[in-house]
DNA sequence: CTGAAAGTGATAATCATTCTCATAATACAG
DNA sequence: CTGTATTATGAGAATGATTATCACTTTCAG
């Protein structure tokens, strides 16, 4: 019963917890060393699984397979996207759609809902004016 | 102006079309080879990409960054999980909680929505009863 | 025809994530 | 307090899906 986080585990958490933006595994590996702490790679790793275990913090997997990390709690970071599956960029929504009926539901299927993502695909206004088809695969 | 598609590019449509399942990169080309065809790897994912921004075909990206395709049209693909951020398992949702209002707003901001993702994640009933944390690192 | 442009496939390279394993820190019974 | 079992840690290797290369083939407009 690890009922107790770590002095390493408490510091990522506050990483993610005072910082605005949602952050990559890498990133946060990264800024510890900037902060002058001696965190191992698989040790942000590992504590990122016990997090998002324990509902602290939510993961989003961008579309080329990168996950990003942050904060639960704050509203601040509740975020849905538009994304381009041209040119990749996303455009965050300023509203979430979802209704509270539909996660109470959730909760009634007992499954214990910690978020949620929504995101929707298609493609922006500036690449709908463009031959797509023709420079998606120019690189090559 | 590629507008034209290519025999090879016909054929992993018409095989992610006639395919009841989403299905990986990695398993198309498998699924290639065992109909005797001849189509690289390489050649799968460019067309991939290519049919995504055609809007022909969705990408749903699990958590351990594995990308899944399957048609956008048959809305008998149109699913919404519960997912366990314990064991990983997906339930399907058989129901879609967002109005249409929602997607003619996306419209309305100039932005073609080809389709959506929406998944919930927490903990499912059998690992609620669980002492996660103490689980979840064990293998390690 | 003919040559430029686009498509292809074998293979190497990339890189986030996971695994390994030896060591360190911690918990706990006696 | 002291020895011992358990858990946590970090350096580095391994993994594996995806992407980049590059020589070669096919397509097609002129
Ligand atoms: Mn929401
Ligand atoms: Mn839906
Ligand atoms: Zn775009
Ligand atoms: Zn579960």
């Amino acid at each position: 019963m690890s009922n107790k986080r770590t002095k390493n585990q408490e510091q990522i958490l506050k990483l993610i917890n005072n910082n605005s933006e949602e952050m990559s595994a890498q990133n946060l590996h990264f800024q510890i060393q900037q902060h002058g702490l001696r965190i191992g790679l698989a040790t942000v790793y590992r504590t990122l699984k016990l997090l998002k275990i324990e509902g602290e913090i939510q993961e989003r997997v961008t579309p080329d397979g990168e996950s990003f990390y942050s904060t639960i709690n704050s509203v601040y970071h509740h975020y849905h996207h538009l994304n381009c599956v041209n040119c990749g960029k996303s455009y965050p929504m300023n509203i979430c759609p979802l209704s509270q009926k539909i996660t109470d539901w959730c909760h009634s299927q007992k499954f214990k809902v910690y978020y949620h993502t929504l995101e929707f695909f298609g493609l922006c206004a500036a690449c709908q004016d463009q031959d797509i088809a023709s420079e998606c695969l120019s690189a090559n």
